[in-house]
DNA sequence: GGAATATAGTAGTGACCGCTACTTAACGTC
DNA sequence: GACGTTAAGTAGCGGTCACTACTATATTCC
């Protein structure tokens, strides 16, 4: 009943978050946009009212996909809860595709960026956050059952603490930071189960 | 023997650097600069022959100046070394001066922001964390040999882990994330000195 | 006072930004 | 084939960006 779209819009939204998650939400322009998704600025603007919600959508989708893939991946399927907590941290270190650097993460960098002044993109970003602190939660409580954690320090601020370490790591792998993977084995380390006198 | 300056440089690179630090160095334009150092742009051209590299001279300032100052405050002038590394840390979470939150790190957010892609800029803030690191090192080992942190895993993981988990945090401060605190503290919980038979 | 010199300001440059009024194209319906 | 509908494209808006050719000003030396 009326012309068909080329692309689908979740074909358009994972162009569109590919770029931002390269270059950076500010960094990336209507008429990059314009180039990656083949479609005009006017057609981009009736699919997305503008740019900070093409963003907050992205922010979305990313998380859905990429965040949530890791977790599924590293986490949920994990046979042992420390081994999958540490192959998420260090899949973050890994150049993505052909690329010769580690991407970072899309949350990271745009926390840092103007356009988490955003509201929509800021509620994103703290979701994808929240999502990532759960996940973390559910493996620390099962590595604690197992056993294999340290089950002196509360639950909630060894997730907490995770997810802090784990954007850290973020920002130094942009960097290009060396022996980022001995400082993930410290933290690992240091969250191990300690020896105690039985 | 000409005229003379309106300001030192000190002057001018202390004004800017504020300005970068409370806003992103992405986010402050030319015009921005004029009215906060009160010269007009050939007078900034002048002393500065671009934007990266004033942002350079601005993220050497800040690292002498604010990271400076806070690695002599709360590190080199502590009386115990593990209160000390945690003033460090909590340090980040205080509102600045009048300010309603946090400012987070001229260096974290830099790290995702555009400008990193200069390498003057990048350099720059490279060596703030290899500073950082150091510092923290030192006071790493002054636990160890202090007696309260454990010994059992590297000076050098250990150092590397907090600037990862300081990261971290300057990340999520940003964000307005609460228990950031308890984080910190589970942190130096799982690096406190294990109690061990004797 | 005049020359030399370093600083600051006036007034713009072309390029790019996010965004949009308007037109054209491709479909189903009748 | 005309119509309604939805998509996509053409062309360009006002605004801001980093940056600069040029002029004016304030100082010391002679």
């Amino acid at each position: 009943m009326a012309r068909p779209a080329k692309f689908t819009e979740r074909e358009v939204l994972d162009r569109a978050t590919d770029l931002f998650w390269r270059d950076g939400c500010d960094a990336v322009s209507i008429r990059d946009l314009e180039v990656a998704l083949e479609l005009r600025a006017p057609s981009i603007y009736r699919r997305f009212s503008n740019k900070d919600q093409l963003i907050a959508r992205c922010v979305d989708r990313y998380v859905e996909g990429v965040v949530g893939g890791r977790i599924r991946r590293f986490l949920d399927d994990a046979d042992d809860p420390i081994d999958g907590l540490r192959s998420f941290f260090t899949s973050a270190l890994e150049p993505f595709r052909g690329e010769d650097t580690p991407r970072g993460c899309l949350l990271t960098v745009t926390a840092g960026q103007a356009a988490f002044d955003a509201p929509e993109i800021r509620a994103a970003v703290v979701a994808g956050f929240a999502l990532i602190e759960a996940a973390l939660r559910t493996q620390v409580e099962r590595a604690q059952a197992a056993g294999c954690m340290r089950d002196d320090i509360a639950v909630d601020a060894i997730a907490s603490s995770l997810l802090v370490s784990f954007q850290g790591v973020l920002v130094l792998a942009r960097s290009g930071s060396p022996g980022l993977s001995a400082s993930i084995d410290a933290t690992f380390a240091a969250l191990a189960q300690c020896r105690r006198r039985r």
